[in-house]
DNA sequence: AGCGCTTCTTGACGCAAGTCAAAAAGCGTT
DNA sequence: AACGCTTTTTGACTTGCGTCAAGAAGCGCT
């Protein structure tokens, strides 16, 4: 399990979370997409208090893995986590992007063990939510309940929509909504929706999008010479944002 | 919205169900499988009070739509029913099977109205359970709202299974990963294991598996050359479990 | 700045599964 | 049992993406 650096918590101010000088959901930035979103004033203390903060992240480590034994999910809050499941001739299978203020982990529930694994593609951290302590809270806080519920609930459409695009869709469009759902959940962040660094590989795209790299890096050039994006390595920005809808055709 | 028949329950024994005489979860011979697991005497009654079991769909008709305000999840009692989305240009993509003591409907919590839509592949019968109900009973029921995270759970790592399947895997190995799947899931109800009736056509198997109907009569037909399936149209056979297990190749 | 390693791009070629087409089998209806 | 409709099967042909291969670019490390 991964414990390096205890103590953060309550102490260091993270860096990434510029407004957190004293760590807490209240002063959050993501509050309002995260957890205590639909919480007030002291819920949002209640919430707080089962919270642990000491989880920071080097790029290429482990948040948990297939099989640990599952105790607590976990919101980003700064980076990018990726999590995958190795099937048994070796290969691996991306399962999702998680971004800040998302929740993941709540694969593990089920059995009791996580269902996959996770691991940072950069630096990230997150917080810690142990699961007995939020089942706890929940059959107080009618809200939260139902908020967990909702991002499970979210979880499971999600990944509906990737079986979807897998099922049904060529390479552009599988391509062209990858690159739409993160330029939207960019924008709840407020950031830019058309200009962004990709934090994974072109191997992690592929993988998860079911294409091989080569036809990944294709699709790029081809999107670029249309004039659909810029590509510049990591840094994308979509110049023709309705082309890219368009192809990617969602609902 | 589905109501023909109003007043089944509590009256008329569901033919379907044999051990209902008296329809109540307590009696149902799913209740080991079904959200019920888990509860004890009187906690099954207060289950029970909430659940209505005024819905025997026809074959073909639908339990909910794409879009309909969420207010219920769903248990099937008998038969079996096929959720699925509709991409704009009019494809349909299947996103799961759902057999006798299985949840369906979860994919609604989060926006509170239905991402996908649910039809009857034969008679069905099913007990709907009203979410609000079931929010405030999980708040008392400490071991119900573990369940019912659980059964999200399973869901979410359900679906992550398919997007690798569909990711990753060649038509053979999808139809035997399927196959394997419902050969388990009967197992689970004390059916056979090695015979059963598919109760989804052949375009269905193929829309849930992101293979053309061509493709999948082929590989039952290869199959069968093999003597690893006997298929005589609809009804399975399945020859040999360990040569079918080692074509799906799954952890 | 130079080295080694990883990631990314581009081209040539092959194959698994899609498409098109047509016949056969199943099934409900009268 | 004859009809029409839907589902399933099988064959011939096409194609999008995978595979293989080689070079280019990026990046951390000394």
């Amino acid at each position: 399990m991964n414990t390096q650096l205890v103590d953060l918590d309550k102490k260091a101010p993270i860096s990434s979370c510029p407004n957190d000088y004293h760590p807490h959901c209240s002063n959050c930035r993501l509050a309002g997409i995260c957890l205590p979103f639909a919480l007030e004033g002291k819920e949002i203390d209640e919430l707080d208090n089962i919270i642990q903060r000491s989880k920071p992240l080097q790029k290429g480590q482990h948040l948990y893995r297939e099989g640990d034994g599952f105790e607590s999910v976990y919101a980003v809050r700064s980076g990018t986590l990726k999590a995958y499941q190795t099937t048994d001739d070796g290969r691996e299978q991306v399962t999702g992007f998680y971004f800040p203020g998302e929740i993941l982990g709540m694969d593990g529930i089920a059995k009791n063990s996580h269902a996959s694994s996770a691991r940072a593609l950069d630096t990230a951290a997150v917080c810690e939510i142990p699961f007995t302590s939020l089942e706890k809270l929940s059959a107080d806080l009618p809200h939260l309940q139902r908020h967990f519920f909702q991002l499970m609930s979210r979880e499971i459409a999600d990944d509906q929509q990737l079986i979807t695009l897998l099922s049904k869709s060529s390479a552009d469009e599988r391509v062209a909504a990858l690159l739409l759902s993160i330029s939207s959940r960019n924008a709840r962040r407020q950031l830019s929706a058309t200009q962004f660094r990709l934090s994974m590989s072109r191997v992690d795209i592929g993988n998860y999008l079911g294409l091989t790299v080569e036809t990944v890096s294709r699709v790029f050039s081809r999107m670029q010479k249309m004039s659909v994006l810029q590509v510049e390595n990591k840094e994308i920005e979509i110049l023709d944002l309705e082309a890219l809808q368009k192809m990617a055709d969602l609902r």
